[in-house]
DNA sequence: CAGTGGTCTAGACCACAAG
DNA sequence: TTGTGGTCTAGACCACTGA
């Protein structure tokens, strides 16, 4: 006898449980919905945990799944668009900006933003921890490197409190004004700090969004990294229209 | 007796392996220099062969591995900066377009395209299958969806040559200029057609690109969704200024 | 406490590239 | 044919959540 099946491409196990229960999501399950349990899940497709796991890590990386420790696995709502540069996220500080800081030091920066900054490589420069929260759940954590020559009105920081001296240097900044802006992005593994601000574990894949203010003169006058996580965001640039992703039409 | 290590934060053992390993390409290993094989490295380090593997996974996932079946696990290159936007990849066609037109059929687009460009859900548009290089390398695959109203002068397409047709609907893409675009970033895994072309496996981390192109009066004239490789690309946005990647900051 | 997902093991076999 | 990374198994234990 032949095979039932015609003789398609050789497909790995994960793969094609990944794709029948990511079409089980769409017609058979709401967003929000509880999944049974792994073991019970790799029982039902007599397979070994393992390789149900591998399944469900891809479609948690699709923003399909999100699964927490001790509690289970939920269907998760679609990516949500979060708007990077324009529309009020322009210069660090403006009015409207999504960013809300959370600390202030002076540190030496890393030798790679040292060298975005065009800094010393043991010249310690104001660096404001921010977070980003969207729809009451945190979405990004980030640093803001800037050189204390580009806010040279700060004379003597006796500030305590490091929120307010946060503040202070973004209100430096925005006194500056800037000649525009330069951004990159690609995928990286959360670190153990991040992970812990994005509530995620460490090594959870984010999108690092590197961007450069120049002040006047194409001076760099600050050096932002910032950490999205890559679960549940979908990083929007330019216009100030949203659109949907294919999960914003599954879920209407 | 106390425990010779400080009361730190319990670490797994792949994260603390993937610190290791990751510390030791930067001091002993050049690019391309290739790693002994998993199952040595896994001795090496005293730990099961998938332990060390979920560490070569993360570090493949930063960019800083790459692994071929059937050769090898070598020290990947920095990751290019890749325009996307801006500087002759503007409008599909425009001269400069880093993009390769390979093909260019009639189908009904996926639901999720056929929403954004405003088209009924069972309209048939051109399709056009590109690919960009970089170095010699493919770094990403995208499809180029235009609906026919956006290029009404090709009555009769019996074009033969697929490129050709191609061409002949970037041409008139292009001559009707355009008012604007709107862009969208988030992380996917790669399709078997995409992975191919990219030389990948199935599910591969991908940065997934959706572009919408305003034509005059606001109106969608076309959607293009490209697949850049994550492990290879970094994405760059405005400002025509390439900046230096933590890895190329290593390398140098 | 019971139940979840996260880590880890020690094996086996498969698909692929290159000599 | 050999050696590589990729897949898969069946089990164990750990870390965490919430009742």
């Amino acid at each position: 006898m032949g095979t039932t099946q015609l003789e398609t491409a050789p497909e790995t196990k994960y793969w094609h449980l990944k794709t029948v229960i990511g079409e089980a999501l769409d017609s058979e399950f709401a967003v929000g919905e509880i999944l049974p349990n792994e073991r019970d899940l790799a029982a039902r497709f007599g397979v070994a945990r393992a390789t149900l796991r591998q399944a469900l890590e891809q479609l948690e990386l699709e923003g399909r799944l999100q699964r927490r420790r001790g509690v289970g696995t939920t269907v998760a709502p679609p990516r949500m668009g979060v708007a990077v540069g324009a529309a009020g996220n322009g210069w660090p500080g403006s009015s409207g900006d999504a960013w809300q800081p959370a600390d202030c030091t002076q540190e030496i920066p890393p030798a790679v933003v040292a060298e975005l900054l065009g800094t010393g490589a043991d010249e310690a420069v104001h660096v404001l921890r921010r977070s980003r929260m969207y729809s009451g759940q945190p979405v990004a954590a980030d640093l803001l490197y800037v050189p204390a020559a580009s806010v040279p009105d700060l004379s003597a920081i006796d500030i305590p409190d490091g929120v307010t001296r946060a503040r202070v240097v973004l209100r430096e900044l925005q006194l500056l004004g800037f000649e525009g802006e330069d951004r990159a992005v690609e995928l990286g593994s959360a670190r153990a700090d991040d992970a812990r601000q994005l509530d995620r574990l460490p090594g959870a894949p984010v999108l690092l969004v590197t961007t450069r203010y120049f002040g006047h003169g194409g001076r760099t006058a600050a050096v932002s990294v910032a950490t999205y996580r890559a679960d549940t965001c979908r990083l929007t640039f330019g216009g100030d229209v949203e659109f949907h992703s294919e999960q914003e039409r599954r879920a209407s």
